[in-house]
RNA sequence: GGCGCUGUCGUCUAGAGGCCUAGGACAGGUCCCUUUCAAGGACCAUACACGGGUUCGAAUCCCGUCAGCGCCA
């Protein structure tokens, strides 16, 4: 029987998680909790230029939003877990002499012009991968492999290897761009007297252009996502289509389900282009079903982030917008936008709503003909008696009440787009909604409200 | 340039010889609903890269071409 499944995650501090490297490390936890193996995260941060500490929190902080936990690898909290470290490669500089030298050992090496050579085999380079299916690369012209440069640091595919040794990784999942190197890796593998894990070649995510997505490409970034407020389940389910599919005609899968289904076998061989529209739609959905109490906490966290002054918001003002705005966007970005005429009474106003909605002559009485009609309101404010007064004031006017509402909308909020006017003003209250109107039409009155 | 991988609607994909006059989803279009924007409902359009084989039968297998991407130099 094959040994319990290890699989590892090993990026390299950038200052970004590469949503190439968020799929890739997505597929790698899913095929350990597929199995029941481990997954480990190891920390590439051999560049010394660009290895600082928030390069390396960014790594922890992607991982830990899209929820892939990892069995070993540095804790992110200045610790570590499990027993194959140091999973920092800039500690490992001692593990990496001792392979040299044991390299050096076979008779496979030479040196020449200060580096360090390994003698490729010129037989066939055969890999057999769990995606791509056996490969076999032609050696008879492939040159030597550089191992330890003329400075004494040890290369990038020679570290890899040891890594993947020592740490006794069972499965390699990573981007189909190491295809092609692989057969030298075998073949370290094979000089080291060590056993070659199981390879499996995921497709790449594509930009919009058709290329290789790169840290340029805007969205390239997992933090863009968490930045603009989308929900990490909906990022991770979409990622796991980008590659795989659950079959079925089925998309949306609870994430268990995702673990349940997900194996290296079905994985598609063919590249995948990134479709931001697809995202959000998908981000849409999971907006939509998430449960109240769960919104409310995201919502929560993500306005204290990045809008603090709702800190300073009636806080049951902002009870009775939530819900209304949830409704009609589909990202934390968007709520926030939405939410943002309402975080003060000194609201500016679109340039839009000044020349679709505040522009004509008839403006100024129609609010006033509003002020008078909701300052007449003495029983229940509700969406019935606010309703009532915009389609009398329209009566009175012999215009639409849609034009009317239109109007009362611009002059609350500032804005021609925002939730239902009518659970609007009942959010707002009497009191406010009387005060926006009266503000909008002194601003009016003074010329502060002409579209540039 | 050499080598490798890939090639189904614009995009992500289902499809592992007959179930396919090719299914789903996003995006797009039309209509309905309507208080803007959304959301929702109904419907529409669009694809097996090309050319040869193999087979009674190919999107599915083989070969070639072309194209895209990647790696190495």
């Amino acid at each position: 029987m094959s040994s319990p499944v290890r699989v590892r995650f090993a990026p390299s501090p950038t200052g970004m998680l590469h949503i190439g490297g968020a799929r890739t490390a997505l597929f790698n936890w899913l095929y350990a909790r597929h199995t029941g193996g481990k997954f480990i995260l190891r920390i590439e941060d051999t560049d010394q230029a660009r290895n600082t500490q928030e390069a390396v929190d960014v790594i922890f902080r992607g991982m830990r939003w899209l929820g892939l936990d990892w069995d070993e690898g540095p804790d992110g909290k200045g610790g570590t877990s499990g027993d194959r470290g140091p999973y920092f490669q800039s500690q490992r500089a001692e593990i990496y002499r001792k392979y040299l030298e044991k390299l050096k050992a076979t008779d496979k090496t030479y040196e020449d012009g200060g580096a360090l050579k390994f003698k490729m085999p010129k037989t066939p380079g055969v890999v057999k991968d769990l995606v791509c299916g056996e490969v076999t690369f032609d050696r008879t012209m492939e040159p030597d492999l550089v191992v330890q440069r003329k400075d004494g640091s040890p290369v990038f595919h020679f570290v890899n290897v040891v890594d993947d040794l020592e740490m006794g990784i069972t499965h390699v999942i990573r981007g189909e761009d190491h295809l092609t190197n692989t057969h030298k890796h075998i073949a370290l593998y094979d000089a080291l007297g060590g056993t070659p894990p199981q390879f499996a070649h995921i497709p790449l995510i594509l930009n919009r252009g058709g290329s290789k997505m790169s840290k340029r490409d805007e969205g390239a970034a997992l933090g863009f996502y968490e930045d603009a407020g989308y929900l990490p389940a909906a990022v991770r389910n979409y990622l796991c289509l980008l590659g795989w599919s659950p079959g079925e005609n089925q998309e949306i899968l609870p994430i268990d389900e995702l673990v349940q289904r997900f194996d290296l076998p079905n994985i598609n061989r063919s590249n995948a282009r990134f479709d931001g529209d697809k995202l959000f739609w998908m981000n849409g959905e999971y907006w939509r079903s998430l449960r109240d109490t769960d919104f409310q906490k995201f919502a929560g966290e993500y306005l204290r982030r990045t809008r603090p002054k709702v800190a300073q918001m009636d806080p049951a003002l902002l009870e009775r917008l939530l819900p209304l705005i949830r409704e009609k966007v589909r990202t934390g970005r968007e709520l926030a936008e939405w939410l943002d005429p309402y975080l003060v009474e000194d609201y500016d106003y679109t340039e839009e709503a000044k020349k679709k909605q505040l522009a004509a002559p008839e403006v100024g009485n129609w609010l006033s003909a509003l002020v008078a009609a909701f300052g007449a309101i003495t029983g229940a404010w509700d969406d019935a008696a606010v309703e009532g007064a915009c389609k009398k004031v329209a009566d009175e006017a012999g215009a639409k009440p849609a034009k009317v509402i239109h109007l009362a909308r611009a002059a609350v909020s500032g804005r021609t787009v925002g939730p239902s006017l009518f659970g609007l003003l009942t959010a707002l209250g009497k009191e406010r909604v009387l005060a926006r109107l009266e503000r909008t039409r002194r601003q009016l009155a003074e010329g502060k409200l002409v579209a540039a």
